[in-house]
DNA sequence: CTAGGTGCAAACTCTTTGCAGCTGA
DNA sequence: TCAGCTGCAAAGAGTTTGCACCTAG
């Protein structure tokens, strides 16, 4: 990859990534989502604006964006991976138990305090996974 | 269930779980385990212990105990569930990743952080999963 | 033109389940 | 005794892959 996260399709084709019709139908729905989409849910989306997208493009195309930085996949809790475009600052998520709604959040704190630990326990931290399951307080 | 975290065969008894030889190898595994290991460890080790135990009762044992809050599973990246035995007390997971070994650690004050992001978002916090994944320092 | 991308369907991994026989309390 | 447990094998869900054809650059 030529740096990190790149997300136009001249960055793609910089990095060698082809753009097909199908990449661009799957670039489209991540880009207009902001639910989280399972790869399913990708499919059948990118199918409106391109019939002929499947199933194993559209995973293939996950896996090219993920590692060229562009897409982040989630593995929250319960089946099948969710994902999102990584071109916003990080962010953790809180999943709403009663609805799977997935709020992200942000905590400069957190972050700090990971590190601090991870240095004590003699290791440099390369990614971390936060993920608070809740209900709405009444 | 009769209550929180049971751990005793005793305990498992009155919440209705019946010992069985396959349950006592499972139990004996994860007791003996230091390094959450997965379905198929269990399964292979257990057979040590009872030839019998089949993948299936894994399975069912490790949901079941899962249930009576006897035993925790993690779902770190990579393929497979990982089990452990859930009366210690709670504790997120940092994952070594040159050799996947799992460091484990607390912090009250991240927690507290956590709650503090939830209630701001309007939440309650009933589960949350922490993992860091890194390499060690040199 | 041709390296790389695509659809289809089969294969894979991990986990769950139907069923008929077994067993702990 | 008999409700609950078990092994076996088949089924599921989600994801990956082999192959022959297609296409972006």
């Amino acid at each position: 990859m030529s740096n990190a996260n790149t997300h136009s399709e001249l960055d793609l084709r910089a990095d060698g990534v082809r753009i097909t019709r199908q990449r661009l139908a799957i670039l489209h729905v991540l880009r207009e989502a902001s639910d989280h989409p399972r790869a399913e849910d990708i499919l059948t989306r990118a199918r409106q604006q391109d019939p002929s997208v499947s199933q194993a493009t559209v995973y293939r195309t996950l896996a090219i964006l993920e590692k060229a930085g562009t897409v982040q996949r989630n593995e929250f809790d319960g089946a099948g991976a969710r994902f999102e475009l990584a071109d916003r600052q990080h962010h953790d998520h809180l999943i709403d138990l009663d609805t799977g709604v997935v709020v992200e959040f942000h905590s400069p704190r957190i972050e700090q305090l990971q590190a601090e630990i991870a240095a004590e326990l003699g290791y440099d931290i390369e990614r971390h996974r936060l993920e608070l399951y809740g209900r709405k307080s009444t």
